[in-house]
DNA sequence: AAGCGCCTCAACCGCTGGTAT
DNA sequence: CATACCAGCGGTTGAGGCGCT
């Protein structure tokens, strides 16, 4: 009997609960009640703060939502482009990642993937995580995102700045590893054959970006490790010099020039051709 | 104007690893 | 050790917005 007590209280307070969409006072309790109080121990806050939500919930929505420092917006290219090389290295690791994109939550990066990139292999029939794919993204994506940064800091642009692409780059992940000095992840995570970090240091070693751009300004640098891979000129002249994307894609059954691909708003595929020409490539 | 389908993103769910008892 | 609890993570869902017909 006591038992069926103790079920039917648990089952009032599991009604009670509230669930989906934060309302104003929702969020206004919950912040005012962590700026009295910090934030953690989420399950007693939840209690205690009067609201009628789980600390699971209340985690998520200050975490993702509220905090301050939380960036709302789109994804500016240079965090697109860190979001593509470091998840070349980690995978969907993404709480790692955001880590690297401050600012940024991990169920944004986690968003903008499957909205954007997985959307991309989906289109092209290829599973995200394959070789190919990824150099589709080298090839093709890479290249977009940088001319979208360098668009962003041309002298015609309303900014005065006359950034160059790879500086800008630099500076964001200049930016990203100030707090890695002590405590990065990316310092403590052991070299691999796909590795673009130094176990040793905090320099990158990009599998996306053209080594010139890397090397510009003295960031990118080997640091001698056999196994740390770099993705140098010479490779990326090798990428430019053959179509094996194209014909691999071809040979696959995926046609790059259909409507299905080229209605795609990212690869527009006659920007892209466009680029490609202009850019010597093949 | 209405219906439909697609896309985005906030929020939920289940699982895992860490810590306290 | 075994168990319970909690925080955090990654996968998934679904409401709402938007564009197209």
């Amino acid at each position: 009997m006591g038992a069926s007590k103790k079920m039917t209280n648990e089952k009032l307070v599991l009604d009670e609960l509230r669930k989906g969409p934060w309302t104003l006072d929702e969020d206004n309790l919950l912040v005012h009640y962590i700026t009295c109080h910090g934030e953690g121990r989420w399950n007693s806050l939840a209690k205690s703060s009067g609201l009628k939500r789980t600390g699971k919930s209340c985690r998520l929505r200050w975490l993702n939502y509220l905090k301050p420092d939380v960036k709302h917006g789109n994804l500016t290219p240079q965090e697109q482009i860190m979001i593509l090389e470091l998840h070349s290295k980690w995978g969907n690791r993404w709480s790692k990642i955001a880590q690297q994109l401050p600012g940024r939550t991990d169920n944004e990066i986690k968003n903008y993937w499957r909205t954007k990139v997985q959307k991309q292999a989906r289109h092209l029939k290829i599973d995200s995580n394959n070789k190919k794919f990824v150099e589709a993204l080298r090839q093709f994506w890479l290249p977009r995102l940088l001319e979208k940064v360098d668009k962003n800091n041309s002298p015609s642009s309303s900014t005065t700045t006359t950034t160059s692409t790879s500086t800008m780059i630099t500076n964001q992940i200049n930016l990203c590893s100030k707090p890695r000095v002590k405590e990065s992840p990316i310092m403590e995570t052991t070299i691999s054959s796909s590795s673009i970090y130094s176990s040793n240091d905090t320099r990158i070693m990009s599998p996306y970006l053209p080594e010139s751009v890397q090397q510009s300004n003295g960031y990118f640098v080997d640091n001698g490790n056999s196994d740390v891979t770099s993705f140098n000129q010479s490779n990326i002249q090798e990428l430019r010099s053959n179509d094996t994307t194209m014909l691999d894609f071809q040979l696959a059954g995926v046609d790059w020039m259909s409507n299905e691909v080229a209605d795609i708003s990212f690869w527009n595929m006659d920007e892209l051709w466009q680029f490609r020409s202009n850019n010597e490539i093949c």
